[in-house]
DNA sequence: AAGCGCAAAGAGACCGGTCTCTTTTAGGAA
DNA sequence: TTCCTAAAAGAGACCGGTCTCTTTGCGCTT
């Protein structure tokens, strides 16, 4: 048994260019793949790597050419089933193209978004998607621009920052989905989301620093407004971010002198709060409560009644971010571009015309 | 403006250095905060890296320590709420210790999980957390170790590997939840999972090749058996891979002469698909049919009826591993730790006697 | 005043690749 | 046979940090 390989510390091209009896220039164009080399020199040196069970070193590899083959990618959290599929749709596609998939989480907090970024950056990513919790702070978004990395944001779009991204139509969404309440005669109807200000008190759109959610809330609002609605802005409730926090506040919501006939739930782990909370106090859905949520989660389709969704193309923008992303990797200049996808109203069981026993009319909208 | 940082190239100690008046050891003894240096020296560094923006460069710093700060992530779907619950565990731990996390996606793919891991290693990661597709193909797993690279396995202990782990005590629940279907009378008990063989046959438990599963398996026909069940084997279905491949496979297993009075799901994406069934064949459950699932992913609670669940510490699995992981880190050098954690069998609304109206004689089992 | 010890700073090798530049070798044309 | 050209191989700088080893300078003892 001549298995005797140092094993004491890796080999390295030298190691293989010595025992191949060339160059370490040779070996190292055999290994990285790169220039011209006889066939008689290649089959040595593979040879003696075999032998050595030599593994590059990808980082001593990086470091010269510049180049990670890698993306960094920042969500608020995986455990959403939302950015699940967004980080799968760009897993998918970054390994396609040979890139690996760094994942942090900011836990919706600007402090850690902030290291988080400044770390990947500083391991050199060769480009981020970034999910941002707040469009006010940007000055370390801006910061991965100055490093020379291109950045696409990921179902956030930030109007003072001129780079590449992939959002939702969620104005649109949720002005249809006001509509639908409106339309089935709803006129008590709150808007519960994970966003939050310092105050946890709604008092204007500018508070709300996410701009996804900005958009939603506006085109509530406006909606609101339109259909005669008084006192629209009371009705959006803010900081449901843990599922402690978002039964606490449904709880409440639902105690109030006038209590919405229904609720339209920014994410579906709120949706699934509010689910288990009608159920425990006995509130018939839809009937006595109407339900719509943002966010096509599978379980959504399998309750009693089955949920009213906007359905959002969520792996499709994970995989678009990518490959915009990927695409200023391999030399794309033009004109940032804000890639806005269109969502889909599904209409199942759980919106009905207020205290009703039937579901009330069946309208179709879009 | 004096603003004029030569942005053509970011500053490296060197410059630093240069522009604070220091030698290149002394700036890189203050931007690396090791060594000792004078109060003086350290002031100018400071402000020659702020004025040219120095951005300490975590590769070339990872090439001479050896260390990366960053632990690699091998799971088999990041879409599955399971993973994602894991995923979450492992990096809250990996941060609060000032670790980085590379995810890598498997697809429960042995090809695809060695090259992760080839790419993994050639990055230099510190250490690696793999659930192992399968645990018949583990050179790519001993090369880890090969590499110098401590590895802690997630979900799937391997028995011929001498590593950490980290599982669920798989085989205690799969009895638990057989013994409470045979106890409410149920002789035509499936098992389903997502896990394949070349034939998608089950023949023998060593075809199985998902360390997990095959515990799961042995420990359902053992239960079965000592009931007195005859032809156990038959009622194991294997590749419910895909929500396609799960429907597919549910509905023929409905369909067939003999149906199953009770389907326990190997995990909830498969369970999601036979309620879904279920509800559009007008199978009222539990009464046609009863259900139980591994993974008490939260949508489990809020159906109708709400489903029994094996209720796995999925968030402190991927906690364990992590912080196994981080002590292996730190030195540990003890014997490999096999870690089981105890499960939990949730009852829920979802198993009743085969045939009857009525939920039947509620029987509590651990 | 000479000697000692330790903090602070500097010089330069090193990590493991890539890549440019130079030198050697081989093959084909004149 | 000589010359030219292109392919193949080699030498060594380089990327941006860390770290060892050496030198310098200062305060203190005796």
């Amino acid at each position: 048994m001549k298995e005797a390989q140092p094993k004491t510390t890796a080999a390295t091209v030298a190691d293989v260019a010595r025992l191949s009896g060339v160059s370490k220039a040779t070996a190292a164009r055999v290994l990285g793949g790169y220039g011209t080399v006889s066939d008689k020199a290649r089959d040595a040196v593979m040879q003696a790597a075999q032998a050595l069970g030599y593994r590059p070193n990808e980082l001593a590899r990086s470091m010269t050419t510049g180049r990670s083959g890698t993306i960094g990618v920042v969500v608020g959290d995986i455990e959403n089933p939302f950015f699940g599929s967004a980080v799968r749709g760009i897993s998918d596609v970054a390994r396609a193209s040979g890139f690996n998939v760094v994942l942090a989480n900011s836990g919706e907090d600007v402090a850690a978004e902030r290291m988080a970024i400044e770390t990947l950056v500083a391991k050199r990513v060769d480009g981020l998607i970034v999910s941002p919790a707040q469009d006010s702070a940007i000055g370390h978004l801006e910061d991965i621009g100055h490093a020379g990395r291109p950045l696409v944001l990921l179902d956030r779009a930030i109007a003072a920052l001129a780079v590449d991204s992939v959002t939702a139509d969620d104005r649109q969404a949720a002005e249809a989905v006001t509509r639908l309440l409106v339309e089935h005669g709803h006129r008590q109807i709150a808007y519960v989301t994970a966003c939050d200000t310092p105050t946890h008190l709604y008092r204007d759109t500018r508070d709300i620093l996410t701009a996804s959610v900005r958009e939603r809330i506006e085109g509530f609002l406006q909606v609101g407004a339109q259909a005669g609605i008084a006192d629209m802005p009371r009705w959006v409730r803010l900081g449901a971010n843990t599922s402690d926090a978002a039964r606490r506040l449904t709880i409440d919501l639902l105690g109030e002198a006038t209590p919405p006939s229904a609720i339209i739930a920014s994410d579906s782990l709120i949706a699934l709060e509010i689910f288990k909370i009608a159920r425990e106090q006995g509130i018939a859905m839809p009937d006595g409560l109407s339900l719509v949520t943002f966010h096509d989660a599978a379980w959504t389709a399998v309750t009693t009644p089955p949920v009213t969704v906007v359905r959002q193309p969520v792996y499709d923008m994970g995989e678009a971010a990518a490959r915009m992303l990927i695409e200023r990797l391999n030399g794309e200049t033009c004109a940032p571009r804000r890639l806005i996808l269109p969502t889909q109203l599904v209409e199942r069981a759980s919106v009905a015309v207020p205290g009703t026993d039937a579901a009330g009319p069946r309208i179709r909208r879009l």
